[in-house]
DNA sequence: TTGTATGCGTTATCAT
DNA sequence: ATGATAACGCATACAA
């Protein structure tokens, strides 16, 4: 006796199957229904598959009187590929840029996956969540966070496609999109010193922030260049309160108001300024000089019109999105990075000179 | 002679697995290093299973040497649970709450499982993505957009788990935590009536949200129950343009200033109140009251000081968070909805009486 | 074009 | 406590 095809579920009456007994529908109920193979059935379902018009019909047909979806676990346990994109973020990073978290899960999206995110109280615990990461099989990375040098490694070693974002990248051995904070920082200096500036302070980021700590070597680089004193540095952790401290730790240290503040980020240069204007009772930009970096929303709003540096993050993110699919459809593509440059919002809360000065910039 | 491993890391032969030939790390080459079977290499990743101290250590060794993980895919095929639950937001809620989607996504890996981001443009895409949240499996869902009466069916009749987010539930048939926006509104109302204003306008938000029409609502009840004149109401997109526009608006229509206006969002008010102030001289709350909704960070700083009412994004998180984890472990778990408090913020944008009033609340 | 048979990597069942 | 074996639901090589 040759085995009875007992494969096939037993002949229920199919359109109850759903609520029947908690089995979920699978594409052997639909080939049982539409009197086909269960391979005719899947490849029903696979775009570029070769089907004949009359039982692709039937087999939609089918499926929908059946409610059924393939099932991505099943599909990606074959495929390797779960379509799946993990998305390590910093709830700091998602606080303040939360349009870099949307647009990315836009782009994402785009070519067909879907995003699952790892967030992350401090950029510390990344170690935590990596064997998470691996577990879950995903497709590729995006992380807006720092990796240590032996967990880039371990992506590689893992053959985990990765994409940095606004990281600094180890050499040119990684891919990454990023923004020129350095370029950006000096580039604001440069104007604010052609407009007089000589007594510069910094509202520092946080110690564990790449992007502060470029933003801040920019600066010092280009004042020592320019041979103006080095700049007084209080540190603070991005947020508006750190803009009212760092202001009330300058006075005190310097004695004195400085020429021009630099913060690490709009909430802090809005803090600062408020801090400045309705606490100190100070002139801005009449009595000093405030800019922000990031031009966040508020910054434009009519109460600041903040002096600040904006990092093209829908653009940055289309272009992580985008490598990071080439990658995963071609693992072996070259390691790239792209570099996006700032834009200066004039605003007006710095005193600077006009346009032509621009090219001093260079 | 042998392969000269010229870039390899220090010989071990089974680290050189994952690379050798692309092929992955499973179960069964763990067993074979650890000299078990696969099944016993199984029940040393699942928590609760019997399992000899010597063996556990034997496997685990083994298991690090290869540097080995268990495949989540393989294992949701046959435990039914991904271990993912599925959140559904639009951009608007990102973008303008994002503590939401960073809360949330907190407390779901509390529950030990992974956020998986299903991200719309505009809420009347929902139809859209359903398929796919069917797709990956998730084990249940958190929405933070609205549903109609079928899409709710369809998580019913696919028996996958949903819990709402700051939308207005059908009846009590869905599980759901809220904040009570209608009765925020008629707080506020209650509040600025009792210290005399009399005109009253609404900047609304867009049509397509239901919780701006709740807002809408409560005031408009309350001030019909005060004996007041129905606001004047004007529409905007809940963001910093449409407060100066909605003021603009009011004006032109009304012939005058009002008394007080009752933005659908902080970010609505602080936009009217930067236009009264910086562009019509107005002196706020001298000639004109204003309030907003959401307590986004931006309401209190020191240029704003806004008058609003702070919904408990984090408790809601929480509490969705943990509704649907318990429905997920026990699905018949009858549904419930969750209702919170909004919180007065009193600020200085608005003139209200002092809080012995707050009886009138009631 | 279609069907048969096999495998993806794990957990669960049932002996031992 | 441990091992053999059968699912889980799908995709794919291969035969027809």
């Amino acid at each position: 006796m040759t085995k009875t095809t007992a494969l096939a579920p037993p002949p229920h009456d199919h359109k109850a199957a759903i609520a029947r007994d908690g089995r979920r529908v699978t594409s052997y109920d639909v080939a049982l229904v539409a009197g086909v193979s269960q391979s005719a059935v899947s490849r029903c379902f696979k775009p570029g598959a070769s089907v004949s018009k009359s039982t692709y019909a039937r087999v939609m047909k089918a499926a929908a009187g059946l409610d059924y979806i393939p099932n991505a676990a099943a599909r990606s346990l074959i495929t390797r590929r779960s379509n799946t994109v993990g998305v390590i973020i910093s709830n700091r990073v998602n606080l303040y840029y939360p349009e870099a978290l949307a647009e990315l899960s836009a782009q994402i999206t785009r070519h067909g996956k879907r995003p699952l995110l790892f967030t992350l109280e401090r950029e510390a615990d990344v170690g935590e969540l990596l064997p998470d990461v691996w577990q879950y099989q995903v497709d590729g990375v995006i992380a807006a966070a720092s990796l240590s040098d032996g967990q880039l490694d371990e992506f590689a070693r893992r053959d985990v496609p990765l994409v940095l974002f606004n990281r600094a990248a180890r050499g040119q051995s990684v891919h990454a999109v990023l923004c020129d904070q350095q370029e950006a920082s000096r580039l604001l200096v440069t104007r604010l010193a052609a407009a007089g500036h000589r007594q510069f302070a910094l509202i520092d980021g946080p110690e564990d922030s790449t992007i502060a700590r470029e933003r801040r070597l920019g600066a010092c680089e280009r004042l020592a260049e320019l041979g103006l004193p080095a700049p007084l540095v209080v540190r603070g952790h991005f947020d508006y309160d750190s803009g009212a401290r760092g202001l009330r730790e300058l006075i005190a240290q310097l004695g004195r108001v400085p020429d021009a503040i630099i913060c690490g980020s709009d909430l802090m240069a809005i803090g600062c300024l408020d801090y400045a204007r309705h606490e100190l009772g100070l002139q801005v930009p009449g009595q000093l000089s405030v800019a922000g970096f990031d031009a966040v929303d508020s910054s434009g709003w009519l109460s600041y019109n903040l002096t600040t540096l904006r990092q093209p993050i829908a653009q940055m993110a289309l272009a992580a999105a985008d490598m990071l699919e080439t990658l995963i459809q071609q693992r072996d593509t070259a390691p790239e990075r792209r570099v996006f440059g700032a834009q200066l919002i004039a605003g007006a809360t710095a005193r600077l000179r006009p346009l032509h000065d621009e090219t001093l910039a260079a």
